[in-house]
DNA sequence: CTGAAAGCGCTTACAG
DNA sequence: CTGAAAGCGCTTACAG
């Protein structure tokens, strides 16, 4: 393995000088450092990072902390961060917790990231008190996509706010029965936009002046055979529903189908709104209110750099980013069917 | 942050011993291995794997080269290969293409990986000759899924034979004109598998007697949206077919989709088949060549963790899992409409 | 079973 | 602008 003694040989200059002829640093001659360029191109010379690392302190890792990495919602943050941070030469270090508590635990307790990174990106989670201490205790910046902790920077959309949008459409088009398909309470407890986007969704009924039916909030698990179930659920009411809020595209997909499934269809009897936009969305002409995934990755990245090329011991201000969401009108959203219309019996 | 000198000042032993003993070595009396791990956890010691890594020569780390992290399948993949990589004492770095070229240049021809990984999981790609030189001055293991490279070790499927799994159940049903979707030509430099399942798929046809027609093979792109495309031309031929064979099962969602839009019913007009048994086509009701997706990730950690524990100079004979795949009959698939039939106008 | 010491390959004040 | 040298925190023969 060629190292950087090679390549100071090589010139006939110190290893000191190749380190930052390299590097770009200044107090190098202009002569000096192409030569240095050209053996070392030459030469097929890469510094190696365990040494460097040694050597700074800095890994040029960070830490991608992800619930399921087989979602594409997940996918796509982690897609957007990685351009960015690949840009600046960070690597990127996948932790996937694939929805088990073990790993969650090895991970965020454990002393997986220690000393192994230079900044941390959390993805979703709504970490416990504990989490938060033991990632504190790392000493290193730390970004959140969909949670907001004290201390962390994040970026996220505001779940409250977006559940309205969706709420304000359906309500908008004339309906007063609306269903809820969203999170289990255990998710909420981990995840923080099932309880919010169940706020958003109450806030709404109340200000429409409707009554509130916790028999119209069912769970959904997120994923498209959750939402299946769920709108089965809530399709067995007397009078049932005219319309279903999901507080995810994959969930509303399944509950398109759950309407298609029970006989009536979508949107004439039943309207049918997600959130998130998935890239299934537009091919299933789902309304839904889209937020920006990709965007969302970059932006956490960019906080996390920021943070990375600040003082570590100045004042520390992680910012808060509210990503804007916006409401996309496809074909599974209608005025309800009139009063007079038929029942099913 | 607590360093090795730490503990070894803590039990009064040298930092040799306390190395010995944490690494679970022999030559340290269990004395002393107790008191010295007693000590490291109460100083929350962890080992640099900066240094460690520059003394041994190892990074701990493997790099998973994907083309895209945003699918489900590759996200699986990923998911299977960290249960184990990480158990073993891994980590993981992500190197996602995106589907960008220069991306994948940077990666594979670039200096990405040098001195950074102990060995490279390329998922489905093809790799040109330069950058499997590229990757052999690594001087790495390195593992492929779905895709054979001399010198790798590989996990896959037999996409000829899994083809014609698909088009013998077609044939078998009764289906004589039967389009497919598939790959474009670039797709196929850089992926094996479009290629393999296009030969399945003629092989079967010349098998059963049938007429080879380009026409009948039409670009799917390997998304719903194309293959949704895709299938729009093949109901244009006149007799058009009764039959869909989709190289995925993102097309075959596509494909469905596009049968149904032009007033025909899926399977009583059209069969669809489908090849991967993605986590929509149960919810689909797909009829599938179903293949294990986190399973492979699986083999191919195993075999990178076989070849991280071989005598690097020793001989080296990679492995080549091919892993079965099989016919997952849903909904989607029936006998040709009856020749009495009338055909759409 | 244990320790002293060299060495891994960089970076970084410091001196010139 | 350049270099000698210390130091980053481990591991590993080697000697005892």
């Amino acid at each position: 393995m060629t190292s950087i003694k090679d390549v100071a040989a090589s010139v006939g200059v110190s290893t000191a000088t190749v380190s930052r002829a390299l590097r770009g640093l200044p107090r190098v001659s202009d002569e000096t450092r192409v030569r240095v360029l050209k053996a070392a191109a030459e030469l097929d010379y890469v510094a190696s990072p365990s040494a460097a690392g040694l050597a700074t302190g800095q890994t040029r890792a960070v830490g991608v902390i992800v619930p399921f990495v087989t979602r594409w919602f997940y996918g796509s943050v982690i897609q957007g961060a990685e351009e960015l941070l690949r840009e600046a030469g960070y690597d990127l270090l996948l932790y996937n917790l694939g929805g088990d508590q073990a790993a969650r635990d090895r991970v965020f307790r454990g002393h997986l990231l220690r000393k192994r990174v230079d900044a941390v990106l959390v993805l979703s989670l709504t970490p416990t008190d504990a989490e938060v201490a033991s990632l504190a205790r790392l000493d290193r910046p730390v970004a959140a996509v969909g949670a907001t902790v004290d201390g962390w920077a994040s970026v996220g959309i505001d779940d409250v706010a977006t559940a309205r949008i969706a709420m304000r459409h359906l309500i908008g088009l004339g309906h007063r029965r609306i269903g809820y398909v969203g999170g289990s309470l255990e998710e909420q407890l981990d995840f923080a936009a099932p309880l919010d986007r169940l706020t958003g969704y109450r806030d709404a009924m109340v200000e429409a002046g409707l009554p509130i039916d916790s028999c119209w909030e069912v769970v959904g698990d997120f994923t498209v055979r959750g939402g299946l179930a769920a709108t089965r659920l809530l399709l067995e009411a007397d009078p049932r529903p005219t319309a279903v809020f999901a507080a995810s595209d994959e969930m509303a997909v399944g509950a398109v189908h759950a309407v298609r499934e029970a006989g009536l269809r979508v949107p004439e009897d039943v309207s049918v709104i997600g959130i998130d936009d998935h890239e299934m969305a537009e091919f299933f002409e789902l309304t839904t209110v889209a937020q920006p995934v990709h965007e969302q990755g970059q932006l956490a990245a960019t906080l996390l750099l920021e943070a990375l090329d600040e003082d570590p011991d100045g004042p520390a201000h992680p910012r808060a980013i509210t990503v804007p969401t916006r409401l996309v009108v496809r074909r599974t959203t209608a005025p309800p069917p009139s009063a007079a219309a038929p029942r099913r019996t």
